[in-house]
DNA sequence: TCCAGAATGTTCAAGGATGAACAAAATTAG
DNA sequence: CTAATTTTGTTCATCCTTGAACATTCTGGA
């Protein structure tokens, strides 16, 4: 029986674990999109809350420390605060003993803005997962955070 | 009380239905992360996969209805079968009835491509799923199918 | 039959994300 | 103290994805 026929004969489709995978991205993806549509309005993009919901979280960090924790790349954060600078959402000033580090600060308009997207994104999020006990949501959430902690290991 | 005093009184990450999304996204990325990595070798991109895959369980469908499955515009069809194409591992053909058409259909080579990748990205989601027993795995997949149809009705 | 509208696929321009290469600054080893 | 290495942020080329505009083809109602 050679690679081919063994594969066939239990394929992913069949596998549990895969078709759970599956059901996963799709509603990720799916979820992206209506909430990239519900931000619409509010002249932001999903990155750009990202980032403004770390920085809120987690004053005065990095642009390393935000590139990391939203596992985007350096680079991207570069390109991407200019725009959130333009707006006047967010403040980058440097850092007083390493002259590398810029620190980065949410704006009092900022803070607002955050505030009108959040609670687009909570009502989003209520709505789609209000179809599951707040037991099930809650152990989703531990497999999730358990599967992070797996590829953390690298 | 205004509204900004309202909501941080409420933060989203209080909220346990809003923690298990950004632990559900989180995970996504890290597994998409993993995948490309490990597809790399195969020369494969996710998309391409991703292609192959739905045209394995659909063979001869239109390029409009594997948009549709794949949650992607029509155009990104376009931009990226002639990869697939010049690799062989994919074939157009006419419909015989709709001139518009174009059918797709796998090759001999794309389906052992394919069964390759698939191997890749089964190891990669059994480990990261060994984590949780086949009954919470399940639950959650049941979960994440509730959360697309919601969406799906717009 | 004929024509208005819908469906299918393509092209194109714009924007997002990435990684490699780079410059400046800090740290560490010797 | 000096030089090598590491860290931080930027620039740039590249690729992916999208949506609008378009050509072709089909369909359904007058």
């Amino acid at each position: 029986m050679n690679k081919k026929q063994e594969l066939a004969a239990n394929l992913p489709w069949d596998n549990p674990r895969f078709r759970t995978w599956i059901a996963v991205a799709r509603a990720e993806k799916a979820i992206v999109r209506a909430l990239g549509k519900g931000l619409e309005p509010l002249g932001l993009k999903i990155a750009q809350l990202d980032m403004l919901m770390n920085l809120y979280r987690h004053p005065g960090q990095s642009q390393h420390d935000l590139a990391r924790r939203l596992l985007v790349g350096r680079s991207n954060i570069t390109m991407l605060l200019p725009q959130l600078e333009a707006q006047g959402l967010v403040r980058r000033e440097n850092d007083a003993s390493d002259k590398r580090i810029l620190r980065l600060h949410l704006t009092p308009e900022g803070e607002a803005r955050l505030m009108e997207a959040l609670e687009v994104y909570t009502r989003l999020i209520d709505r789609v997962m209000a179809q599951s006990t707040p037991e099930a949501c809650e152990a989703m959430g531990e497999q999730m955070r358990r599967i992070s902690e797996v590829l953390a290991e690298d």
